[in-house]
DNA sequence: ACGCAAGTACGAAATAAATCGTTGACATAC
DNA sequence: GTATGTCAACGATTTATTTCGTACTTGCGT
């Protein structure tokens, strides 16, 4: 697809937000049980998450609908969207929208097997292509 | 076991930290005022700056030696070495470790021209290189 | 009808971040 | 030496975020 999306300003998630999206990322739309159970590491207590939950919906960041007997919510925006605008607000805010110093600086954090370099040559060929 | 870089834990900087570091990156060392100057835009006062810049001290982002009659602060980490923090602490927070999706986030957010595109390969290129 | 289990809603406390007003120090100009 | 300008220190306020206790709702089994 053509891309360059408008991308409506939804808020960025905060800090603990972004945990609670990353498990409804890895489950699907689930309910607050299920993600506070996903999030059992953190520690946090049920109406903790519970509230974040709501709080997110509040702010576009979920929609919730009903099931049975309790809420079911999911993202409202595509997971690679929301990627997205953080990925272009850290390019922006710390690297002065110099994508090559992001990349260097990902590729620098972390160990990146040679599958996965092979896999963003791949990406690098698709943007080019896509912004001929 | 090679684990990438050791990377000392400096607290990240916060959202408004992070501003202050990219008015320091741009100037090198500089002292309250031109710091407030080149952030006149955000609109904050004098002092506010000044009291971010005291905790970024506490916290190990800044440090800062006398000169003349005032203080000069200066970053006490590379600009790289935050970045790559940074990138690292987004990528895995909202990317599950995948720099191939932080990559393509990153490049769709915003248009990136084909001599950058040509530089990231060679990113890629010395990041393999680097490891092998 | 009653009590239990599993949920949601609400309010408010605890924590962290950002902001600024005021004070005091020190140098220079008058 | 007194006024003035520049700056650092400190304390306090404001705002955002994270957290949870408590109360209310509803279905179900007895």
């Amino acid at each position: 697809m053509t891309n360059r999306a408008p991308l409506k300003l939804v808020q960025l998630p905060t800090e603990s937000e972004l945990e609670i999206l990353n498990a409804i990322w890895a489950s699907g739309p689930a309910t607050v049980r299920e993600v506070h159970d996903a999030l059992s590491s953190r520690g946090t207590g049920y109406t903790t998450v519970l509230k974040q939950m709501q709080m997110m919906v509040d702010k576009g960041l979920l929609t919730r609908s009903e099931r049975f007997r309790s809420h079911v919510y999911q993202v409202s925006v595509p997971r690679e969207e929301t990627q997205q605008q953080l990925a272009g607000s850290l390019l922006e805010r710390a690297f002065g929208g110099s994508a090559r110093s992001l990349v260097l600086g990902a590729l620098s954090a972390q160990r990146v097997s040679p599958q996965e370099l092979a896999e963003i040559r791949k990406v690098l060929d698709e943007v080019e292509r896509r912004s001929k």
